[in-house]
DNA sequence: AACAATGTTGAGTGATCATTCAAATGAATT
DNA sequence: AATTCATTTGAATGATCACTCAACATTGTT
């Protein structure tokens, strides 16, 4: 058994721990049974179960492209077509977990942002990834959307629609809330496209 | 010191803790010894601390309106300028905060909607009068929205940029995203008056 | 004034919390 | 084979956890 996995099967039950019932929820000792670890093992590599939460957060960072963000660019080309394809992943990775579970990230966010230091740090981190992403996407819809429709507002809207969904389908175990606010959104980019369509022929008048 | 004000003065203080530091986060003896109490009267009050955090719950759902919508709908009479008032008055109230809190419901359905059941009853309780009311607003604005824009869709959108821009205004630690949300919503709703009024005015053609 | 019901006191319960550490083991280098 | 350093063992630590309870005080009723 090398380093590599026992520190990784630390961080990965920790990471799902943490998910499943928040960091203050859940206890050192459940960590350790269900990794397999003694506690001088954990604390051998992590100096503190803060300590071991933001290596938690770093984990997520550092999965992001290959694990959320490589899937939607290969199977969508359409640039807006990726943020609504992003959605959709999204929507098919929560929805079968009965909602019994909300945004890694998110959670953590809300439960600890102030409490503890370094953690908002990391966090900002992981939504700058997020978000960042569309952000590219849309400036790469380049005069599809209208010029005046700022694309770093839009990908905020964009990652607030998927972290406040959640918290609502969640609240309600039910995918409702989430698909409402996806619809919306969808249709705005939809106004959002037949305005820069009409703006880039301008003999179509109106606006 | 009558009965009323004890109890009270209990769930003013876990409620004010919970939303500080989280329910996992808080202990009982800090909320005693915030709220002035012995461990006996909270326990004389409620079997429990998850009880507790009921109460907490049921006491969001009736201060709902005196304290929220009531003064909105007092300031502003225009039924969709309500909604936007509302997203003011919540930004009015948390951007003081420093960015260190987030919403009081939010935050305890991320944290709790699963492992405790009762919780995640009174959270949607909660959430469904926020909606409900701005869902009213918007069947109030009749046709100057377009008959097929779903008005509960609208309003779960709109509670929906509520959270997820407070979530990510509060892991930013800036009003930022939040603000960056609210005002392409904005925009979205104005698009929509556009396209209503295009529908009353037949003769305008384009859509 | 007697009584019952309701509310309050606060020390004490066992359980669980995150964390420590000296000793044993494993792997890599010389 | 000897040495070194990283890793693992697992029992023990004191602190804090939610919660209990028997005694006492207060309030309301008759």
């Amino acid at each position: 058994m090398t380093t590599a996995e026992t520190k990784d099967r630390i961080l990965e039950t920790a990471a799902r721990l943490f998910h499943e019932q928040g960091f203050n929820g859940t206890g050192v000792s459940t960590i350790l049974r269900e990794a397999d670890v003694n506690a001088g093992s954990l604390y051998h590599f992590f100096p503190s179960k803060e300590a071991l939460l933001l290596g938690v957060l770093e984990r997520y960072r550092h999965l992001l492209h290959p694990v959320v963000m490589a899937p939607v660019e290969a199977a969508t080309e359409d640039p807006i077509g990726r943020v609504f394809a992003l959605l959709q992943q999204y929507r098919d990775w929560f929805a079968p977990l009965n909602f019994t579970m909300g945004c890694p990230i998110g959670n953590l966010a809300l439960e600890l942002a102030d409490s503890l230091p370094g953690v908002r740090e990391l966090v900002r981190a992981n939504f700058d990834g997020w978000s960042g992403f569309v952000e590219k996407w849309l400036k790469e819809a380049g005069d599809r959307l209208p010029a005046d429709a700022d694309r770093g507002q839009l990908a905020h809207l964009v990652l607030t629609v998927m972290e406040g969904g959640l918290m609502q389908a969640r609240a309600r175990a039910s995918a409702e809330p989430y698909d409402a606010s996806v619809r919306q959104l969808r249709r705005y980019f939809d106004l959002l496209e037949d305005q820069a369509a009409r703006q880039r022929r301008p003999g179509g008048r109106r606006r």
